[in-house]
DNA sequence: TTAAATGCAAAGAATTTGCATAACA
DNA sequence: TGTTATGCAAATTCTTTGCATTTAA
């Protein structure tokens, strides 16, 4: 399943000169099993299921080092603590500003938009 | 020049059952004049220049206030605070993700990507 | 007069950091 | 062996809240 993925993140972790802990794969296990965007907090409960030991600053960290690789994504919607999520999931946010609810939309969608925004504003989204 | 716009938003206050206080005065005047975006502690870093014993509390609940009558809108872009602007100021945001950059983009831009979204999704944009 | 807003201090979340120890490469 | 990562506790940062007092309407 996620075993290929997980494994080529844990080289890439390696090869930047990152090593493979367990508190490391444990997140992103979780990362890559969760359905939805996980808090910090959210993640640290699920990965202390089964590690009890691995402390809520080490998700932080992790989640850290995974976001400077590229890996991992965060963002802050609405009040309350940031959410995380892998970066190559093709889909952006749609935020309800009453309820807070989220849906997500595919990637293409935003193509035009995308293009505009390079062309204009050298932005890549 | 916002002499019209504040006052209007004070009208809007009013008629809402609040009350116009010189830190309500305070921070609408600074959200007018602001060009970028700010956050809770510069505003009221901005607003204690003249007003000294305006409280960044005070700050805090003016802007929550202003956010539910509409007239304000804050969002999390990237680490560190929220940042605050008038509503109705018809732009996005294009945040780098590298160096925290921010570029605004006129509305009209998202307009197609606003309608398909409705369309599909059910969401004003 | 009276409901709404303020200032202050203190509590609360969310996140980061210093440091000694442990563990990967 | 030599970094790099971890656990823990404590510090920071951002935001909210309780309460007595003040103030706009």
């Amino acid at each position: 399943m996620g075993d290929e993925r997980l494994e080529h993140i844990l080289a890439t972790l390696r090869s930047d000169g990152g090593r493979v802990t367990t508190a490391r794969r444990a997140v992103l296990e979780e990362l890559l099993g969760a359905r939805a965007h996980l808090t910090a907090d959210e993640l640290a409960a699920r990965v202390q299921v089964a590690h009890p030991e691995i402390h809520r600053s080490t998700v932080y960290r992790t989640l850290d080092a995974l976001e400077r690789l590229g890996v991992v994504v965060h963002s802050h919607l609405g009040h309350g603590g940031g959410v995380y999520h892998l970066a190559d999931e093709r889909h952006q946010h749609l935020v309800c500003e009453d309820c807070g609810a989220v849906v997500e939309v595919p990637d293409d969608v935003f193509a035009s938009l995308a293009s505009v925004v390079r062309r204009r504003y050298g932005f890549t989204i």
